[in-house]
DNA sequence: TATGCTTATGCAATCGTTTGCATTAATATT
DNA sequence: AATATTAATGCAAACGATTGCATAAGCATA
């Protein structure tokens, strides 16, 4: 029993001082005021008692509760877990913690995870759901939260962003399929609202442009996910046109043009060369193995609490953006043309 | 601007009563109190003036945060998103929300991680990383906070628990590869202090026994990796003794087993039929297809939140322990032995 | 020695809710 | 009609920490 927590009183008590002075101790910024030696002896003691500040009461009174909300579309997307632990980590680091929440891609459940996480006076906001025209992070923005994008940002560039250089990975793909000889590339792209979606596809046109492709293959497919890719990738299979590649917005949307190659008897990398995005782990486990993306998953994530964090300790600051570069790792799913 | 939150006392001033009428009207447990009328004026203007109750003073007053501490050891094993989303989404239409950490593996870091969350009196925790010996789930128990263990448990059975039938899972895969033919089958274990590592291994020996199989090729890796599943599979392969099929304790270590056995030029299934455990997403698109245990991950999740739910309603509740069985999914890289 | 200036600490209000107790009004009982 | 009972609401004290202001003590200055 007895598992009465200690407070700041019962310190105070102990010290033979008052509880403003053992909060000025315990406090980094406060300790100064008080004199070493009795400074010393409430530390000791507070330790002694095991005392560990309440975070409600002191965020309370100070307006600020020490927690991060994080809201990503789909945690089951392999791309998601690495972002988070990065962000998970960076945030602890300087005594922040985050609370998840996985809006399962529906605008509508991110709505609701945003006003119950107001509604516990967050500090701050990383959102990786974002789509091109957002009304959560407008709603964020005019509540004057600490806001970052991670992932995908939104048309109005006016909130803080760390993303992957969509535009530079494209090309990489793109070129690199270009130098194995292939002139015909089709493009299985993602949702056309959300910036990962849109970028990547015209960043495909950019390239394909560059290159003098053939190259209006173009399907867009409603979400990220391998059933979606399945159903563009059949489009492009079966539109008529010629192709000798695919380059997938996405390594989910990859799987899927795996399973339509094998549904029309196509073979890859053989009759039809595919690349993802994001590189996913196990991919250099399929069959083939995967020419992908890699993406610093980790470090979008490290980067987007750094900068989260640096907002809320500013006083105003303007919109910063980050953009981390991706490598193109080639593996057994792209091959020279047949012929 | 005017941002300033509108707190209970706006409310009730706009209504003419007491803050104290208000917070009755808006608990759901006090709401009879106060007659039909004023309630139901009261309920509107509060939603008119977009009031939300501050969790930290209700919490401070009340003693409960409406946290919930979740601990997983490696949110990057595709084993544990869907655990955690089936927890989070529980937990959520509960009122309570998840703080998730990763403890990375790390006792010392699952003890930081602990630390931390207790200071901020979260109301109960979720545990996947309890070791058989587990300093945490005693302090967690010492400290009397309602305490749920997930996927993994400890020795003495003395919290509440949700596991996979490990017991169940092992014998459909011995069983499974005993009726291909296999009379030779090694173990591919995991570590020894977790639950999960020294179930199946105990699992894998009275399977063995009971089809009266040669089964003395086992070994334990040191984590559930596909590095330590690659070290520990050349041991077996090593060994000299005879064996046709490998059941691994995990599919991460099935995994390290492709390594080990392309290495040895050892062709999967044809020479060495494998198994793996926990049917991770995409398994199902390895080269082979991995044959596999399929875990009921979400539910795993999805339970341990209700049992915790109702742990932390009970004035004094006896631990209850919940079991779900998994399927075996037969892939392709069982088959029968060669002569 | 009186005055001013620091420095270290105490005092008390405050953050936003909840809740035991007191009060009032309304209804039921005799 | 007087009293007992009930129902609805107000009052004020918590919860645990922070912080502007007040005070006291110590020291230097004139």
């Amino acid at each position: 029993m007895a598992k009465t927590k200690v407070n700041i009183k019962d310190v105070a008590a102990r010290a033979n001082v008052h509880p403003s002075t053992v909060s000025r101790v315990l406090n980094p910024g406060t300790r100064s005021m008080v004199s070493e030696e009795v400074a010393d002896r409430i530390s000791k003691i507070a330790a002694d008692m095991g005392y560990s500040r309440s975070p409600l009461a002191s965020g309370l009174r100070t307006g600020k509760s020490y927690t991060i909300g994080v809201i990503i579309p789909d945690l089951s997307n392999p791309v998601f877990p690495p972002v988070v632990r990065g962000i998970e980590r960076t945030l602890a680091a300087a005594g922040y913690i985050a609370i998840l929440a996985d809006s399962d891609n529906s605008a509508r459940s991110e709505r609701a995870i945003f006003d119950s996480m107001m509604a516990r006076r967050i500090d701050g906001l990383i959102l990786a759901t974002a789509r091109l025209e957002d009304p959560v992070v407008q709603d964020c923005v005019d509540a004057q939260k600490p806001l970052v994008l991670v992932n995908r940002t939104t048309d109005s560039h006016t909130v803080t962003e760390v993303t992957n250089n969509d535009q530079l990975g494209i090309e990489l793909a793109v070129s690199h399929l270009f130098e194995l000889g292939h002139r015909h590339i089709a493009f299985l792209g993602g949702p056309e609202d959300t910036s990962t979606g849109r970028d990547r596809r015209l960043a495909f046109e950019i390239s394909a442009d560059r290159f003098k492709l053939d190259a209006d293959n173009v399907v867009a497919c409603s979400e990220f996910s391998e059933a979606a890719g399945r159903k563009g990738s059949r489009k492009i299979v079966g539109s008529g046109k010629k192709f000798t590649a695919i380059v997938a917005a996405n390594d989910l949307l990859a799987l899927g043009c795996y399973d339509a190659l094998a549904e029309a008897d196509l073979n890859c990398p053989n009759d039809v060369s595919v690349t993802g995005f994001n590189d996913m782990p196990f991919v250099n486990r399929l069959s083939p193995p995967l020419t992908s993306l890699h993406i610093q998953h980790d470090e979008l994530g490290v980067q987007a609490a750094e900068l989260l964090l640096q907002e809320i300790q500013a006083v105003s600051s303007a919109a910063s953006a980050r953009q981390l570069d991706p490598d193109l790792i080639v593996r057994g799913s792209t091959a020279a043309p047949k012929s």
